[in-house]
DNA sequence: TTGACAAGCGGACAATTGTCCGTTAATATT
DNA sequence: AATATTAACGGACAATTGTCCGCTTGTCAA
């Protein structure tokens, strides 16, 4: 090749990785595409893709991480705007960003949560900055609930683990493509079945 | 070899191949045994391996069909016997039931489903007898409950679904291992988030 | 400028999953 | 009993993931 990237181009060559990994999973679909192949296309070794990204699965996160700051920002701006509303609203805000992100980012999303979850040497998903920042949120608003007796009581940190459970990229697109709900229906169903019953109705 | 088994011995194949896959699985931990080398235990080629079991998965959920049909037989036992009872009480008693399974097979269930939901040309778990049984069974107490006004009008299809998948193996785990939970404290937690409140008190 | 050092590249390798096809052996037919 | 038929066996192969180590190539010191 005409140009040799070392050391100082670091940066170039994660870059170049990130970006021929865009290109080839948009052109072939995520599932088709191979570690080999990307690190073929971009020019590098697969012990250079291996050290930067442990599996397939790191570098999905990788590319996503973007998207994830994106949404992150998106809900704490969202949660700051509706402070003084009852948590019951902030939650359906909450729980709409993240079915919407769901929405948008299905496959990659899907093969991110696939690899993570199955790889046994991966570290787990729920140790994951996204997971641990999603399940964090959740959190604090249920315990805010309970302390305002806006809800039952109930134990937030367990509560917040199978609420995403039950939201899993798996399972979504299971009830958006095979069982045939509508985006809008889904996240109607998730507020009627796993959001309101958790809080008490005022009068 | 000696004994040369083929078609008529088919059934004794079968047979050899679930109790080498038995007795290596609990020597060596299941995720540390690989097709080839129950095959190789077994006296078996991978082609009759693969032609039985289409992967890991499918052996690990064969190995694992009497204790399912067990449940499932439990399971319609206790619903029948608490027929007059209200739905809400069903529920829970199924609930136990579920948990306590996946309490008791635990590593096996945890592999089965990581196999069957991440290969990609596996039959999704969805569309496995074990999850539609469970899946109708709530499904229709939570019909059930609708109709007599003991819930809130949910839709029951939905709410299955989210209901098993708050179940899944991984978070199983997860909790009682990283998060330290009873199993106890697991189905404690689990009526009072998820089934508790989708039924309407009665005063 | 030259030599030592170390960061880190990249291809060869091992392990595993899953497929394919030539061969074997059990049953049926005469 | 001999031959034809066909189910199905089993090993060789391809594909993919992930590891390891020799070699390249910058950097720093004298």
């Amino acid at each position: 090749m005409s140009d040799q990237t070392q050391r100082r181009d670091a940066n170039e060559i994660s870059k170049s990785i990130l970006q021929t990994t865009e290109s080839l999973f948009s052109k072939y679909g995520v599932e088709n595409v191979s570690m080999h192949q990307i690190a073929k296309a971009a020019n590098v070794g697969q012990g250079t893709m291996y050290r930067r990204y442990a599996n397939k699965g790191e570098l999905c996160l990788e590319l996503m991480s973007e998207n994830f700051h994106c949404l992150q920002v998106k809900t704490l701006q969202s949660l700051a705007e509706l402070k003084s509303k009852p948590v019951k609203e902030r939650m359906l805000a909450l729980l709409k960003l993240h079915l919407n992100f769901l929405e948008k980012h299905a496959q990659l999303f899907e093969t991110i949560h696939s690899f993570i979850t199955c790889t046994n040497n991966a570290k787990p998903f729920y140790e994951k900055a996204p997971y641990i920042f999603f399940h964090q949120t959740i959190c604090s608003l249920l315990e805010e609930a309970s302390e305002k007796k806006e809800a039952r009581p109930i134990n937030a940190d367990f509560t917040a683990h199978t609420l995403i459970a039950s939201m899993n990229p798996k399972i979504y697109n299971f009830l958006r493509q095979k069982s045939g709900y509508s985006a809008k229906e889904v996240i109607e169903n998730f507020n009627k079945t796993l959001l309101e019953p958790l809080f008490i109705e005022k009068r």
